[in-house]
DNA sequence: CCCCAACTATTAAGGATTTAATAGTTGGTT
DNA sequence: AACCAACTATTAAATCCTTAATAGTTGGGG
């Protein structure tokens, strides 16, 4: 019995940028949002907003004849479970591993890093 | 057309775990090696040890009559692989959003935060 | 009242993932 | 030499993910 995906896959993402951006929208707005990139077709947003509601990310109201779509969790959340999922599966559920890594890998600039040192100092 | 994950697979990453532990693996051994809760067959091992050489993460050799699988990219570098990713889909390719979204999210002790502070200060 | 445009519902194809059964191969033992 | 245990190879089923075609529904304008 293969499990359904934990987080947000790559197809579903892309609509939640959608909604996040517009805040709630109908199929035909999600169509004409979408980057030209990553255009598709009326009914396979449709069929991914159904996902997404079955999933319980969006619910849908009735305005006129057009659903209109509303998501159920923001980015922050959105964020906040992915973060978990990568605690948990690839860094031993050790935070100060994640932030090590992404301090140690990725460039910051000296105004954030003041920034950061300051919050880590409020932790304390 | 569906695209292959840019990531490592549920089922995929915890057979890395087991040769990120053992350093190289017989199919048998991983099967043994497997936590009891996610026991899986040998064939599935197999297949699944195929799949991960078809992409790249893990190469065999013989050994007698056995395979023996080496893995071809450790931890650190799937660490970095999925931390690239989330930061990518997720934080906007801002590193610096998502060290606070961690720090503002998960608890973490003292001793490590004074470590994060020096290792931001070194970083200035 | 009827038709069209705009929607929703249904159905499905194709590849990915996950799991596993079963068939074939081979090296060492009796 | 024949057999068994230990392997690998082949095949496949179930479910998920992604995309989309096509059928059905409905509200408003002529």
């Amino acid at each position: 019995m293969r499990k359904r995906s934990t987080t947000l896959t790559e197809a579903e993402l892309r609509l939640m940028d959608v909604l996040w951006e517009k805040g709630t929208a109908t199929v035909g707005d999600v169509v004409e949002a979408l980057p030209k990139a990553s255009a598709l077709a009326y009914s396979t947003v449709l069929t991914t907003l159904r996902i997404l509601e079955q999933k319980g990310y969006v619910r849908h109201s009735k305005e006129g004849r057009a659903f209109v779509y509303h998501p159920l969790i923001d980015r922050g959340e959105a964020r906040r479970n992915i973060v978990q999922y990568v605690l948990n599966r690839f860094f031993d559920n050790s935070p100060e591993l994640l932030v090590l890594n992404v301090l140690q890998e990725e460039k910051i600039d000296a105004v954030e890093l003041k920034r950061l040192k300051k919050m880590i100092e409020e932790s304390e």
